[in-house]
DNA sequence: ATAATGCGGCGTCATCTTAC
DNA sequence: GTAAGATGACGCCGCATTAT
């Protein structure tokens, strides 16, 4: 859908569930970009004499969708669960790329940063780690993780014993046992004697479920920025189309005045 | 000084989404 | 269909601010 209405263009599309984008152009001189927004190249593409700012439009529960029974059942979808942060932003088609498992971000200060899932690399020698703590890299972990963390990239200490175990340090001095099963363990050559008694199966279920919370901790982290700097996203939005809002009521009123004074 | 309150961050669980 | 990732919801904790 298209609407050229004066000296501004506007563009629909629709998105999932009840949101659209909508692709607003206004004449450059129409509209005072604010730093903080001139930062955010989410926000703002320039084309020539336009600038395009996009507007996401979330359907409010009573609205259009529920003229019947299908849309009731959509409504109640959008109630259930909105769409994921990651799909906002695909659909904002903002240049913070959320592709696969190399997450982008923005950080504070409006550069871009790599992100993403939980990314272990090892460093060092993999072999049996008798000799030392090895370290796996987790890309974009938080800084507050139990680990060092160096700007975004969390350094998990760990090392392995003899019979296959890794051992992660906690707190710095404790050593708790942690064994990485070789499938979850990217870029990481395990080693180990086999595991098959009930003893071990549980010890093994144990240790899955350890590594699980480990992984859905960070995630969690991971999920509160993204949706953080999605909230400040939104709010730049804002302060553009109140901006834009301010400066369109003064061309109305002047556009008036000249028109009144045309009439005397 | 201390209790009350608000806020932000965290960990966990349950559930949904996505990729294969 | 399944495994792994993403995210909403909940409860907990620590800190800052305010009221008493």
């Amino acid at each position: 859908m298209s609407a050229g209405n004066g000296p501004g263009t506007a563009d629909i599309e629709n998105g999932t569930r009840g949101i659209s984008v909508v692709h607003v152009s206004i004449p450059n001189q129409a509209i005072q970009v604010q730093p903080v927004i001139q930062a955010n190249p989410t926000v703002i593409h320039s084309a020539g004499n336009y600038q395009t700012i996009q507007v996401v439009r979330v359907a409010a529960v009573d609205e259009d969708l529920s003229s019947d029974d299908s849309d009731a059942k959509r409504r109640r979808e959008i109630l259930a669960r909105r769409p994921s942060y990651r799909k906002i932003l695909n659909d904002l088609s903002s240049p913070v790329k959320m592709e696969d498992d190399s997450n982008s971000s923005q950080s504070q200060d409006g550069e871009y940063v790599q992100g993403g899932t939980l990314q272990l690399t090892a460093h060092g020698d993999a072999t049996p780690a008798t000799q030392g703590l090895q370290t796996l890299t987790m890309t974009n972990a938080s800084p507050t993780s139990a680990s060092n963390s160096t700007g975004g990239t969390t350094i998990v200490q760990y090392a392995q014993g003899p019979d296959g175990q890794f051992y992660i340090p906690v707190g710095g001095t404790n050593v708790q046992a942690y064994q990485i099963p070789g499938s979850l363990a990217q870029g990481v050559v395990m080693t180990g004697s086999p595991i098959s008694s009930p003893q071990h199966m549980s010890e093994e279920g144990s240790r899955k479920r350890e590594l699980r919370l480990l992984k859905n901790r960070e995630a969690a982290r991971e999920c509160r920025r993204k949706k953080k700097e999605y909230v400040k996203c939104l709010e730049n939005r804002v302060a553009v189309l109140e901006n834009q809002n301010k400066t369109l009521i003064e061309e109305l009123k002047a556009l008036k005045e000249l028109y009144c004074q045309k009439d005397a």
